[in-house]
DNA sequence: TCCAAAATCTATCGGTGATAGGTTCCTTTC
DNA sequence: GAAAGGAACCTATCACCGATAGATTTTGGA
């Protein structure tokens, strides 16, 4: 049993129980294993919540970065979307995400800026509107699984989250798009 | 000792010891009281939770409504602000928030929406700037909370979060003027 | 074959949310 | 003023949790 293994058990046990679900006990009885063999490989359980969580951010960590030739609009898009679908792949995602200090790709990062740049976005407020969609997907997913974790009350207002996100992703660039002096190739 | 004595007492011990740190033990003994009495008053702890999250927002709850006269652009930003500063008044007040499924006051979103539909903002566009703008809010004001809760690394980028916030929602307020159909009064 | 490191074990600690069931206190009513 | 009854709190106890100490097994290379 290596760390990969422990890492991907407990991604199975937290969409199976939830992350309030995920307890050393239980993942190490899934893993055929004592409790506290676990901490050999992880030093304590938030290391272990933070290996779990850099993990299920693998597949939009790995996604393909902007060309030089991409339409800078759509791509942002995109990649808003795919960081959402991420959060969503599994339970309590966002909760996980948010929970942890994920590492920062910084080369992926500076990429991104750098492609926004060279599509004519000044520098400055593509880096706001990154952070601002990033936070406000969190944000939006976090709701979204907390609606779908069980007791919400019988209230009228039941709201289609995907068609909420694509609103708010589209006022948000919509916003970038006017922002003061854009010049939008 | 009353259910809000009990709760009050537990948003002090909230600032003191952050979410983590409110036990029951805890709670009691600030209260000079024993662990089970509290579930006299609470059913369950997320009930607590839930009631300490009410309590907490009150000040953006009773924040003055919009009035007719008002610019709704001025009134939109400084409601989210309102929203941030509300939820900065505590430690790991947006947690708190997130976590518990609030109560939400119909009349005054109503009342809210209403005003923003009368100073020409198209109903759906307006719905969902809401929307989103409560969204980012809380992902921002989480990650701020999470960033200033310990050990981050010295990665370099350090943010300074009150500028974010503000050019996040200049960036929506922005989409939200130069929205289709926006009727700019 | 031997040895060291890797990996897991047993035993135990202090802390947690929650329940069952008994006790005290205060208020209302006759 | 005594009785009744609910509100408020108590003691005792459960099952579970994260974590540590230290002994033991397993494994792979010299």
């Amino acid at each position: 049993m290596n760390r990969e293994v422990v890492i991907a058990e407990a991604l199975a046990l937290l969409d199976e129980a939830g992350l309030d679900g995920v307890s050393t006990r239980r993942l190490a009885t899934r893993l055929n294993v004592e409790q506290p063999s676990l901490y050999w490989h992880f030093r304590t359980k938030k290391d272990l919540f933070a290996a779990m969580a850099q993990a299920a951010m693998e597949p939009h960590a790995t996604a393909p970065l902007p060309m030089p030739g991409d339409d800078w609009r759509e791509w942002f898009a995109d990649n808003t979307r795919s960081f959402r679908r991420t959060l969503l792949m599994h339970r309590d995602g966002a909760r996980l995400h948010a929970g942890s200090t994920p590492v920062n790709d910084l080369d992926r990062i500076r990429h991104k800026m750098d492609f926004l740049v060279a599509s004519g976005v000044p520098e400055h407020d593509a880096g706001m509107a990154m952070l601002a969609t990033s936070r406000f997907t969190v944000g939006s997913v976090l709701e979204e699984q907390a609606d779908a974790g069980g007791d919400l009350p019988p209230d009228l207002p039941v709201i289609d989250h995907e068609s909420a996100f694509e609103a708010g992703l589209a006022l948000i660039l919509n916003g970038l798009v006017h922002a003061v002096g854009t010049q939008v190739t």
